[in-house]
DNA sequence: TCTTATTTTGAAAGCGCTTTCATACAATTA
DNA sequence: TAATTGTATGAAAGCGCTTTCAAAATAAGA
C-alpha cells in the first residue's frame, strides 16, 4: 500500500495542496466549507515528518540528555523520575523525545548540528562541560534539571537547593548530639556534590564544630562496592563518627551494610541521612531519613520552561527552585554515650 | 552563521554536489584525489538530517517504546536496565532512540505514520495489543523485550523464560519443606505475569500440592500499596501461607513490610522470594532470594537483532531465550514446625 | 591511431511538504 | 455600474539532500 500524501488528499478534495497545508496548519484563512471538504479528505493521511522539519525548520522533538557512565549500569532513580515528568509534559504539549544517555557530548552536539531537536533538556551537567557554550552560541534553546554553576551568567534550570537542604538534615543531626559527623559525596565535578558538601561545612561551621578531614569522604566514582568501603573508613577512625550524611540513598544502602559489617547498630550507634528518598528508603529497616526531592516535577517543569522558550523565541536566564522534605524516619537518634 | 550546506562544500572543492553526496555517503566510487579535496571541505559541515531523511527514506533513528501508566510514578528498574542495553548498542550503531513512555499506544504509531523511524523496540506490550499487527502489516520492523504470546505466529523477541524461573523458584520453597506457598502477580495481560503464575501452578502440581485458590493473588494494578495489603490477606490465613513468590523485588519488599506489621519473622515464620534481583535486593533485610534476569543483555540483544532485520531488509520470526540466575539470599528457610 | 569498455563526474529530477506571491473571486463603496 | 477593498485559492519555488541517467574522462584492446 504506498501511503497517501498531500497531492491525494489534495485530489480528493478537489483543491491544490496549498489549501491543504493550510488547513492542516491553520496558518491563514480557508473557507469553511473547502476547509471541511479537506478535512473529509485527509483520513488516513499523515504527514511525512522529515518533509515537514525540512521546511519548516521545526522538528517538534526535544533532546534529552542523560549524563551516564556505561560502566555504571544502573540509573540514578532521579533521573527516571525526571524523564518520567518530562516525558508526560512533552506528551502534552505534542512533543517527542530524542533520548541520549552518555557521558561524552557528541552525540548532543550531532542532535544540534543535524537540525534533529527544537531543544535541550539536560541532566548532570558537568561543571567542565562546554556544551552549554555551543549551545548558547547558537541559540539553541536549553533547561538544565539539576545542579550546576557554570561560568556563564546564569542559564535556564530548574533545581533544588542542595546545600540549603542538606544544610538543614546535618543541623538535624548536630540537634540530635552529634558531633563526628561524617560525609560521603561524589564528585564535585558536579554542582550536585559540592553543594551538598558546602551545605555539611555550613552546618557544621555555624555550630562551631571544626571537621576533621577524614570525616570527608569525597569519591570519584562512587558506586556503592566504593561507598561501603568509605564507611567503614569512617568507622574504623578512632573516635568514629556517629552520624553519616549519604550523599544519595543508593550510598545510604552501602552505609547500612557497612555497620551491619562492623557490627554497628542503626540508630543505636550510627545515625544515618539519605538523599532523594527513593522508594527504597521507607523499606529499609530500619527505615531511611531522607530527603525527598521533587523529581518528576523538576522534569515537567524544565518540558514546561523549554517549550515556553521554543513559543516565545527567547530563553529566560532565570533559575526556578522547588522545594524538598526532610522524611524522618527511623535511621536517625542520638549518639551513644561516651 | 549561516548553516554550511552542501553546496557550500561542493564550491569549496570544486565539485558538484553529487559527488560530495557520494563521498558522504560512499555510495559510489569517487577517485582517491577528489575524495580528499571534498574531505577536506567538509570541516564544519553536517548534512541535516531530515533532507536525507526525506530523500533517502530511513532515519537512522529507532522508536523504544516502553508501557507504563503514567499514575504509577515509577518505572520498573528491569526497563531501566534494558533501556541501557539498548542505548549502548544504538549507539554503537550509529542510531538514535526516540522514546516514547505511556500507557497507549497513539504516540507509536504516530512515529510510524510519520516515519520517524526505521524499527522499534517494544518493552512491556500487553497481550491484547493491536499495534503489532498494524506494524506487520506494513513491514516496519520491531523487537519485543519481555515477554508476549499474542495471536501471530511467532514474533522477534528476546526473553526469559518466565515460567521456568518462577516453577525453579517455588520449587526450592517446596524442598525447603513449604507447602502452603502464596504467590502475588500483576495483571494477566501481561504475559509475563501469567507466565510466573503457571510456573507455580506448574510446581505445585509437580509436587502434587493442591492450590488453595486463596493462595493466589492476581492484582490488575499492582502498586506496593496494593501488594502490601495482599500479602496481609496472605497472612491472615488460617493456616496462613508459610512462603509467598513475589511478582518482583518491589513486591517483595512491601511483602516484608506486611511481615513486620503482621509481626512474622523473616525467613524464621515466613520465607518471601523476589524477581528481577533488583540493586536493593541484596540490601534489604534480611537480604532477598531473587530470581536475576538480564535485563541490559535483553535490551541490547533486542538492539542487535533489530540492527540486523535493518540490514538484511527481513525480520525473523524467533524468539531468543536469555538465562535467569537464582540468587539464594536468606530471605528464604524452612517453614515453622506445626 | 581509432574504437570500445570502464571509471569518474555533473545535471537534473524529486523526496513531501510550507510559504510566498499573484490571481481570481466575492463583497463593499461611490 | 464601475472602482475598490478584502478574502479564498493556486502556481511555483525551495527546504537540503540522494540518486538516476547521461556525458565526459580515462584506460584498454585492436
Amino acid at each position: 500500500m504506498q501511503k497517501k500524501t498531500i497531492y491525494d488528499v489534495a485530489r480528493e478534495a478537489g483543491v491544490s495542496i496549498s489549501t491543504v497545508s493550510r488547513v492542516l496548519n491553520g496558518s491563514s484563512k480557508v473557507k469553511e466549507s473547502t476547509k471541511r471538504r479537506v478535512e473529509a479528505a485527509c483520513v488516513d493521511y499523515r504527514p511525512v515528518a522529515s518533509a515537514r522539519e525540512l521546511q519548516s525548520k521545526q522538528t517538534k522533538t526535544i533532546g534529552v540528555l542523560i549524563n551516564h557512565r556505561p560502566e555504571y549500569f544502573f540509573l540514578n532513580e532521579t533521573y527516571i523520575n525526571a524523564l518520567l515528568g518530562i516525558s508526560v509534559a512533552a506528551k502534552e504539549s505534542g512533543y517527542r523525545l530524542l533520548l541520549d544517555i552518555s557521558e561524552d557530548e557528541t552525540g548532543a552536539s550531532n542532535l544540534f548540528y543535524e537540525k534533529k531537536v527544537d531543544g535541550f533538556i539536560l541532566m548532570g551537567v558537568k561543571e567542565s562541560s562546554n556544551l552549554l557554550s555551543v549551545l548558547w552560541d547558537n541559540d539553541m534553546p536549553f533547561v538544565l534539571v539539576g545542579s550546576f554553576h557554570g561560568d556563564e551568567e546564569g542559564v535556564c534550570q530548574v533545581d533544588i537547593n542542595d546545600r540549603k537542604a542538606v544544610c538543614s538534615v546535618t543541623n538535624y543531626l548536630i540537634g540530635l548530639g552529634h558531633r563526628r559527623i561524617g560525609i560521603i559525596v561524589g564528585s564535585t565535578e558536579y554542582a550536585s556534590c559540592s553543594d551538598r558538601l558546602a551545605g555539611y561545612r555550613q552546618a557544621m561551621e555555624g555550630a562551631n564544630i571544626p571537621i576533621q578531614e577524614e570525616w570527608v569522604q569525597v569519591c570519584e566514582n562512587l558506586t556503592e562496592v566504593m561507598a561501603e568501603q568509605l564507611a567503614k573508613h569512617l568507622f574504623y577512625q578512632n573516635p568514629r563518627v556517629t552520624a553519616v550524611v549519604a550523599f544519595n540513598d543508593s550510598t545510604a544502602m552501602a552505609v547500612y551494610k557497612a555497620a551491619k559489617d562492623c557490627g554497628l547498630e542503626i540508630p543505636g550507634q550510627v545515625s544515618v541521612i539519605g538523599f532523594d528518598d527513593t522508594k527504597v528508603a521507607a523499606y529499609m529497616s530500619p527505615p531511611l531519613t531522607s530527603v525527598w526531592q521533587p523529581s518528576y516535577e523538576k522534569g515537567e517543569r524544565a518540558m514546561h520552561l523549554l517549550i515556553d522558550c521554543l513559543k516565545q523565541g527567547s530563553m529566560p536566564r532565570k533559575r526556578e527552585e522547588l522545594n524538598c522534605i526532610i522524611m524522618y524516619r527511623e535511621s536517625c537518634a542520638a549518639p551513644p554515650e561516651e
